[in-house]
DNA sequence: TTGAAAAAATGACAATCATCATATTTCAAA
DNA sequence: TTTGAAATATGATGATTGTCATTTTTTCAA
């Protein structure tokens, strides 16, 4: 269970490192993270960033989840990314220089420690290894974004789900996917109704179970094949 | 007007090269690239590199235009990214070192470049400055493609033309926007009839002048107050 | 210049999906 | 446990947009 405090959390042993953008410090270097970082414990729906401030540095998500989203014109939400545990987030506005284009909030209480902008940059400049890694993550991200712009021009919003749950069975691996209606259709990029609809269709062909607000996947496959590829 | 031959560039003329990334290179290291580089003229629609090929390093145009684009389901293309003389391309996949996911191709008759991996990667390696633009630079489009998923997922079909008639006059400049129907409906993302459709709608409202295929925009204001923003 | 192929344009029609209204369920605080 | 608000669900309806068929225009090579 979640810790509910502002204790300290030891980077050298926070599982979500290991395979992070980070798991490559050295143990000076990690030391110095460990020493230099703010901890923090967050609420449900509570705001890491907003679009248009500066960004001051990076979030390590130790525990928990986070939407990242842009409001559209009307204000209706569009969730770009989910990050979860091992994630870092904030750091690509830092590089550019420039306001957030996005916002970031949790989904649920989660952990996360705060490394100023100068210090990761600190970092960045003698650690080769993790400047790669960053070089790597931001090209990944990049590909994964031009398939999430061909899906949103080209596919129906049944297909867009089909999609998207994939992605989310990945974020919540064993655990059933829990997300509001409301979040689910601002990632699928539709109606909150029309999202509603669907997953009574999808709970209809025996390819979810819904219990309440949560939702586990029964037919992987078929969900493969309505997202096509 | 551009030369038809594959005479060689000499970077240290190339008028492109001044605002783009390469801008940061001492004179050393100009030298060298200009020594092992390879220079190519390509015809219209002639192809870069396709989905699913790996990258051997990265091209610089050096005059000429090239779209990028993804191919969905059903063979259909997405235009992501329209690139012109002074950008790079191909070095996101090089850098997370899995295949292409998206292809390029040119859109007119070009002079393009071609940089090996090698030679790149052990510029960047030396060149803490053109290390940081291009971190920079892949931030900026990340941002750049969270505002393209936004648009796609909440505009309509007639305020997405709106705003990608605002990024094509950038990159046309002073000419006249010069894409087939097909073309500008993949960067839109919608059917080339509807977008005909629309064209014809904005002609009518006075926004657009066209001769052809060309289209001259002469109400860049209303433009934007479709476009939203 | 001409003819064939490609591109652009138009029309008819149907399906998808958003919107608005309203009902029902869930949840959390009193 | 009750209660009110928020979330979820359902229904009715119409606009947007994609599809298919066909015509017109443009382009380019012979």
């Amino acid at each position: 269970m979640l810790e509910k405090s502002h204790k300290h959390i030891t980077c050298s042993t926070c599982v979500g490192r290991k395979n992070s953008l980070l798991g490559s410090l050295c143990n000076d270097e990690i030391d110095h993270v460990n020493a230099h970082k703010a901890c923090n414990y967050y609420k449900k729906h509570q705001s890491l960033f907003l679009e248009g401030s500066f960004p001051r540095g990076v979030f390590c998500i130790n525990e928990g989840m986070v939407k990242i989203f842009q409001r559209g014109d009307e204000g209706k939400e569009q969730i770009i990314h989910i990050a979860k545990s091992g994630e870092m987030v904030g750091f690509r506005s830092m590089f550019s220089e420039t306001p957030y284009r996005v916002a970031a909030e949790t989904l649920e209480e989660s952990n996360i420690c705060f490394i100023s902008k100068e210090d990761f940059l600190n970092m960045m400049d003698s650690n080769p290894v993790l400047r790669n890694g960053i070089i790597k993550e931001l090209s990944r991200e990049l590909s994964d974004r031009a398939d999430f712009i061909t899906n949103m021009a080209q596919k129906s919003v049944r297909e867009r789900l089909a999609f998207t749950m994939i992605i989310l069975l990945d974020i919540y691996e064993k655990e059933p996917i829990n997300l509001s209606r409301e979040d689910l259709a601002n990632f699928v990029g539709t109606a909150t109704e029309t999202l509603i609809r669907l997953l009574k269709d999808f709970k209809e062909e025996g390819i979810i179970e819904v219990h309440t607000r949560k939702i586990s996947v029964l037919n992987k496959e078929k969900l493969f094949s309505i997202a096509g590829k």
